[in-house]
RNA sequence: CGAGAUGUAGCGCAGUUGGCUAGCGCAUCUGGUUUGGGACCAGAGGGUCGGGGGUUCGAAUCCCUUCAUCUCGACCA
């Protein structure tokens, strides 16, 4: 055995840390806090990129690029934005290096000073606010849809693969608005669209919501977000998006003319989703044995691999594969024929099922003389033996229910996952137990802190829609007893 | 940034009362036999023992120092 995962039950993080590496998805790199993401992790994120971004385009986005470096002045605009992230970013002070006097390494050229000291961008909000206000002068100008796919800093001081890491790749929206009810309006779209591609590609369930003050975007007004429940109970934010109301607009000075002729500062959102979500799909849906990919995200969706003795039988089993091959592309399914004779069949079952491939076909001798091949699938890790007749459109349609099966098991993991509590005492047990908790709360960030203080779990939104009966009822604080509008949603997080 | 642990071949580890040429498993390479669930035999290559300094006739082993990683806290998409 050359690889072998440590089970979940044993130690979750050590599993997703085992998964990770063993997959192929990622490994370490030699910058603290970075990863390299290998091809295969790369493909997947590649697959996210192209489902989002046709999503952003038919909602009326285009592409554009802002710069990496932001003046450290910018950042400060916005108060409370500084605030939120001042003690994360990386600066840059030089712009050059020399050899030393010693001549055997490179130092900073103290020379180099920069004037005014640059921000590797933790988010963009304020290049591109101070870039706006220039391309905005009338009402005729909004709204500005862009959308930027962009790597950011965050100098977190604990660090894990795809979940936390100091760079990571993301993509940001920013859009300008003639009016609040635009703005909020696109924030909620944005939100929906990310929703939408949790639940139909990554086959991830979400819960959508808004956050509390203390949980929100720092510069927002108000931040909406889907919350995703992992297999260990922890809950992991999945995507954001932001109503940021004038407070950028105000912090840079973009105004336009509104139809009445009068100066009014622009309203934005901001959303985003990054390769967090790569984290988000391990740690949804794979098992013991590796990952499990659904359908529209995975590299490779079916594997074929032969089983022969010589390269006379290889040659009659790839002579009979060839037209199922052509038959699977053509349906656009992505396909990878494994013929290397370097590794033994069962050493790339289990590398594929590793890797989270769907589905994986396999013909031998016996196969070939009865016209017969082996479907697995991932998902339940069952085998059936079927006739070569018809298959690319049996495979098709087991790609779809794979897809479907996948997101049905994660809607009733989240369904056994969450549950309704009234007193203190019992969110506390149950808490311990991990899941989402819908309970009631007096509104307030005192109480907000003091949960969190006293048993780690935070509230991760305000649901906008129902998960149980009377969840939307008022009810009393399970801390203070004072009146509470409806049940919040509470659990650990990442 | 606080507490603890660990750094020996690509990976996982043994060796640490100071003592021969630093070892094992996996992986890699060569040749052969194999191929329906992580094959087998034979041979081979691969090491600044995390870095620096010290003690000593002699250091992977003892001392000092430094760096890195992991776990747990604080902080966070």
């Amino acid at each position: 055995m050359a690889k072998e995962l440590t089970p979940r039950a044993e130690n979750y993080s050590q599993w997703y840390n085992d998964l990770v590496v063993k997959a192929d998805l990622a490994e370490q790199s030699a910058v603290r806090g970075c990863m390299v993401i290998k091809p295969y992790g790369y493909s997947i994120w590649e697959k996210m990129q192209q489902e989002l971004d046709r999503r952003f385009k038919e909602t009326g986005h285009v592409n554009a690029y802002f710069p990496l470096l932001i003046p450290k002045s910018f950042l400060s605009r916005e108060a409370k934005h500084v605030e939120g992230f001042a003690k994360e970013c990386a600066v840059v002070t030089h712009y050059r290096l020399k050899v030393n006097d010693e001549g055997n390494a490179v130092v900073v050229d103290p020379e180099a000073k920069l004037e005014e000291e640059l921000i590797v961008r933790p988010t963009s909000e304020t290049i591109i606010w101070n870039t706006y206000k220039n391309w905005i002068k009338s009402w005729r100008d909004l709204p500005i849809l862009c959308n930027q796919w962009a790597n950011v800093m965050r100098w977190e001081m604990r660090t894990r693969p795809f979940l936390r890491t100091a760079e990571f790749l993301w993509q940001e929206g920013h859009t300008a608005h003639e009016t609040y009810e635009e703005a909020e309006a696109e924030a909620q779209r944005m939100l929906n669209v990310y929703a939408d591609f949790a639940e139909n590609v990554m086959a991830v369930p979400v819960v959508k919501g808004v956050k509390s003050e203390t949980e929100r975007f720092a510069g927002a007004v108000d931040t909406y977000t889907i919350e995703a429940l992992m297999q260990d109970g922890k809950a992991l934010q999945s995507g954001t998006s932001h109503f940021l109301g004038q407070n950028f607009a105000k912090a840079f000075g973009a105004q336009f003319q509104n139809r009445n002729g009068e100066l009014e500062y622009v309203w934005a959102t901001s959303w985003g989703v990054s390769t967090r979500l790569i984290g988000a799909l391990i740690m949804a849906h794979s098992d013991d044995n590796g990952l499990v990919l659904p359908p529209n995200l995975a590299p490779i969706q079916v594997v074929i691999v032969p089983i022969f003795k010589g390269e006379e039988q290889l040659k009659q089993i790839s002579e009979k594969l060839a037209p199922v091959i052509a038959e699977l592309k053509q349906l656009g399914i992505s396909v990878k024929y494994d013929d290397a004779d370097t590794k033994k069949p069962g050493w790339k079952f289990a590398e594929y099922e590793l890797k989270g491939v769907p589905v994986r076909l396999a013909m031998g001798a016996r196969d070939m003389e009865n016209g017969t091949i082996e479907v697995a699938r991932r998902d339940t890790l069952t085998k059936e033996t079927k006739s070569l007749d018809g298959i690319a459109t049996y495979i098709k349609d087991l790609l779809a229910d794979i897809q479907k099966n996948i997101f049905q098991k994660a809607v009733d993991y989240r369904k056994q996952n969450i549950k309704t509590v009234d007193t203190y005492e019992e969110f506390k047990q149950e808490i311990e137990k991990g899941g989402f908790i819908l309970a009631h709360w007096d509104g307030t960030a005192e109480t907000e802190a003091k949960i969190k203080e006293e048993t780690k779990a935070t509230i991760r939104c305000i649901p906008f829609d129902s998960y149980v009966d009377g969840d939307k009822e008022p009810g009393k604080c399970m801390v203070t007893g004072k009146p509470s509008k409806c049940r919040v949603l509470f659990a650990r997080a990442y």
